[in-house]
DNA sequence: AGAAGTTGATATTTATAAATATCAACAATT
DNA sequence: AATTGTTGATATTTATAAATATCAACTTCT
């Protein structure tokens, strides 16, 4: 599913990150906690961040401080993405999974139990990764229709 | 399009729609100026409301007080209604409509000149008076998959 | 082994969105 | 003709989301 190693690549600190993007710490914890970002983490439980990690919280950073979308806006908005169409779920996934009949957070907060996301990571799935942005979720819409 | 007279009828005018709601004609007013909602006018100008546009109005305001969605949230999940699907846009018109490139304002906030919108009234068209709430955007964006 | 950084949890601050209030001009109702 | 309600525009208030700070326990690095 990777794209580009080196962006993809968990590399800063979360003090580097938290520096990079001129933000503190803590906030960057909140929007992991709230789920709007899923870091990566080493064994000893710290978190690790890539060049498309810092690259989305910039764009979740655009959104509630330009665009005035509260957090949990965007948490319904992701809620939107048709993740069914991206892991191609079958009529029994849908009819099991909570994020597909839900609408208020993105699927990766869910534990997706007995679904076939079950076994997969969502830091590394496509319905995560590529369709971040608000825009883009919307071209995503745009490709499903028909 | 229209699917019960009397629950489309628009009877009340916007002082009783504030006392029926419990909320102030000026916060009715800002939705209006948000392109949340579009009230009927009289001829002398004045807003009418149906009992339609209450419950839409009740479902914004759950939206923004117990769901903590911003109405800068609410305009973004409306402009994902893939209303393309619903008015049956033909590539030309998709390339002509500025609500289609958009991701920020409903369909029913822009002039839509020269789209085949153009001539419609979005108040009783079903892209704005059907799918309003936030878990019917989500089942219509289901329907239109495939 | 000690310094610097991280963890989670809770409390506090601040920035601002949402709601309300005010106004003079106009419309509707009796 | 007078009262009540409406309009749009602007200003003010208030409720709270977002950001920050604090803490003690735990990691990492030199």
């Amino acid at each position: 599913m990777l794209q580009n190693p080196e962006f993809e690549q968990p590399v800063y600190s979360i003090s580097m990150a938290a520096h990079l993007l001129s933000i503190s710490v803590h906030t960057i914890r909140m929007y992991e906690r709230e789920g709007l970002i899923i870091p990566h983490k080493k064994e000893s439980n710290q978190r690790l961040y890539s060049k498309a990690d810092l690259e989305r919280i910039q764009c979740i950073r655009r959104s509630i401080n330009e665009s005035k979308v509260s957090i949990n806006g965007i948490k319904r908005i992701y809620s939107l993405i048709p993740c069914w169409e991206i892991v191609k779920c079958s009529d029994e996934d849908k009819s099991k999974c909570e994020a597909y009949k839900g609408h208020e957070q993105p699927c990766w907060t869910y534990q997706n139990k007995s679904t076939k996301c079950e076994d997969l990571k969502c830091r590394s799935c496509d319905v995560y990764y590529k369709y971040s942005q608000c825009s883009e979720v919307k071209d995503l819409i745009k490709s499903i229709s028909r």
